[in-house]
DNA sequence: TATGAATGAGTATTCATTCAT
DNA sequence: TATGAATGAATACTCATTCAT
């Protein structure tokens, strides 16, 4: 890893007490950030599908952007240490809570059906990170372009959210 | 690996070339295997909501039943060697083509509304993907156990492709 | 520790779980071997003295034709892993008995005076094990020359446990 | 290293040429302190006994006083680099000629018996040396605390030197 | 055909040492 | 003089792969 970020082995760790502690760091920091634009997002008040739309496009803009950082959280998702894992899981979890507010807004106001905002929250959000593990592993082969993916998933996305099926 | 298929590791090399050789199989066979499901699906004639709904079963139904596989599958996805990449490239397109003409069918006859139905069909895939990826990942303390997963995700992607958005 | 043992890294990992298990393994057998010793010893009848003679050269011998091992054990003793710890305190407990029921043997005759068989057995024990030390690290131009040194330890552990100052 | 001395590591290197040189001064500098000890000791005139069991008793203090220094020297013991090597060695000697000096005295006026001086002095500081390596390595569950030990090993000291083996 | 002992490149981590400020 | 960021050799361990039996 060290190799991967161009510093000597030492340097790391002159800085990080372990592997697992660089991770914590890194992914601590996006999903800080990521939480902030949550709440920006629905304190500015735009529409419940421009807000939509805007969380696709943030959740695409990190894989087009920062490629190697997305490989990295993945693969660490599917392996996680012990201690890892439940800072993980506590993170996913606040960011499915703003989601979700976001979601209840939405049934306030009779644009959304859903008996459980949380869950469809979490549903959204693996749709997201499925959809951005397909475009990661494509390479440069991809059928679908990133921005074309942001686009097209929105798009499913909020019509799922907003019109119950029969 | 070995190990985990309870074969001596002579024996395994005995019928396979190398780590990528038995990816490809076993890949190759459940994505054959898939393919058919798929193909049996529509042709069967069930309604298009059944299709789906079977669609998103037969993916958890993967997961529950082949957790250590999946699992497998999905790092070995991540960090593929050139050759397997395309493989995984080519089986994926294959999978998604027979979606597409499920999806077809349902623009044909008005139940669903969309302009690219190979792309409607990576998404959809890519979301049951991403869902597994967060049940395979969340362990023990998972928010939605892997049942309730399928049933959400299949009323999502249904809603999702059924109701233009306004 | 392989290269050590000119078997490479892999041979190593394949017969032995970790470091510690190979410590405990070798120091197990030796711990064992000296046990055996002991108790023949005791068995066999030989006078206090001679028991307590051979007990020194005993100890010696593993120095002077095992040098690697006895280095090695030296060193894991001075900063061993928690599992491994408890370990070596088991054997050298038990190593003291044996020693202890020599001491009592001759407390019951009336050749050794001693108030706490245990406590002078580790401290017989220990003394061996220091004086190792010395030969051990001292390396070519050592004093004491091993034989040398076996024989003026043994006279001195006897004298020591035979007659208490005035 | 330099975080144990609470001093920064720039200014350890700015004193000190390499690690061996701070062992070199630190050996140093506790062997002087023992050796004016052991020649005070033989100047005061106390009686050969107290000579012995201050000796064991101001080898256990540095123990147990300053229990970090004493693992660290021993760890380097074991396997010190060629120019350590030598002092290390030098400064035993000087040590043990103090010690001999003392076993000299003992065998003019007759309390003690031996034909090798340095070679006996060398057994004790090997035994002293070797009980506090026990209680170093023992940790908590240790069978004989620190104090016990050193008045255990003086009698032991004592007895051995003044009582020939019948 | 089937086995598993042997191999060594790769990874996380430690620690003595250097050097620009 | 004092600092601590940067370095890389060394160590414990993993894992895909080879090969003699």
């Amino acid at each position: 890893m060290a190799r991967a970020a161009r510093v000597s082995i030492g340097t790391v760790y002159h800085y990080f007490r372990s592997k697992e502690a660089i991770l914590e760091r890194i992914l601590g920091e996006e999903m800080a950030r990521r939480r902030g634009f949550l709440e920006d997002l629905r304190r500015h008040g735009a529409s419940l599908e421009a807000q939509i739309r805007a969380i696709a496009e943030d959740h695409f803009a990190l894989i087009r952007e920062r490629k190697h950082l997305a490989r990295l959280l993945l693969r660490e998702w599917l392996d996680p240490t012990p201690g890892l894992r439940v800072n993980l899981q506590k993170i996913h979890d606040e960011i499915a809570e703003c989601l979700a507010q976001i979601i209840r807004d939405g049934i306030a106001v009779g644009q959304i059906q859903s008996r459980d905002p949380v869950l469809v929250a979490h549903a959204m959000l693996g749709a997201m990170e499925a959809v951005s593990l397909r475009v990661l592993a494509a390479g440069k082969g991809a059928l679908c372009p990133v921005d074309k993916a942001a686009e097209e998933l929105s798009t499913f996305l909020w019509t799922g959210l907003c019109q119950p099926s029969s």
